[in-house]
DNA sequence: TCATGATTTGGAATGATTATATGTTAAAAA
DNA sequence: TTTTTAACATATAATCATTCCAAATCATGA
């Protein structure tokens, strides 16, 4: 019998998408990837397997899966769009000088302001916390 | 005697950079600004006075200004920087549909989770409503 | 007024993302 | 299994935001 990892489970591919060894790959990249990578990580990580891989299949593919439900996309990099595989509502801590993305899950109760929301329906919420993260706190010893 | 406009006050250009008629301009437009613009948008209105002006000077003086910490760069929407000359911590609406931002200015208490986010030291915090606002939830009616 | 470094400008360059055209293939039907 | 075909993958071109660059101009201090 096959081993199984221990990840937190990504729908897979929703609908009627193909199942695609592509897609599979992806897919697979991504289950349980909490370094909310971008396009060109996932094309990095995924090209080894499928050296045929183009970089449009994963925009495809990224972007059918965030259709789906499958994914999420990050906005927090004004750099490039970073991917979440963790559809669940939680918020993230950005490290200013690395950039690095570090989920946080604790459930963080927002009252809901009234003020000018109070048209709008409220789908979702994110909060981002700004910072350094231990590493970069090290080296900024200066 | 000139009609004064109950802006929220810009800070201006600080350190030692020059007061062109240029940075002036942007400034002037940006000062009070609770649109978010993008550099486009900023390029666009300020283009009307200073026929001249250029889409170079305009991220010039936007980083400028931004470095000088007179304002605030948005990462919400993943497809152009916004800009915000509200330096002060607060937090935004995006509307799903039509991209519009809102202020949300009410003042959110985040319980600073111990998590993930230990190690670090959290310099500021942001939260996004995502959701549809009142123009776009009744165009919906579908 | 002058000198000088900062700034502006237009255009080229870059990088991420999207669009297109063409060959392939997964999956349903026969 | 073979056929059929819409969905898919691929390479490449196109687009859009942003950055870079070199030359011309200007703000400010001496």
């Amino acid at each position: 019998m096959k081993k199984q990892k221990k990840k937190p489970a990504l729908k897979g591919l929703g609908d009627g998408l193909k199942r695609t060894p592509q897609r599979l790959a992806i897919l697979d990249f991504l289950d349980g990837n909490t370094s909310h990578p971008s396009a060109e990580q996932v094309y990095k990580a995924v090209s080894k397997k499928y050296q045929s891989m183009s970089f449009a299949t994963v925009y495809n593919t990224l972007h059918a899966l965030t259709k789906a439900g499958s994914l999420k996309e990050l906005g927090i990099d004004p750099d490039r769009r970073r991917y979440d595989p963790n559809t669940a509502t939680h918020h993230h801590f950005i490290c200013l000088k690395c950039k690095r993305i570090v989920d946080v899950m604790d459930e963080i109760r927002i009252a809901l302001p009234k003020s000018a929301v109070k048209e709008c329906s409220v789908v979702d919420s994110h909060v981002e916390f700004f910072g350094y993260c231990a590493a970069c706190k090290k080296k900024a010893k200066s």
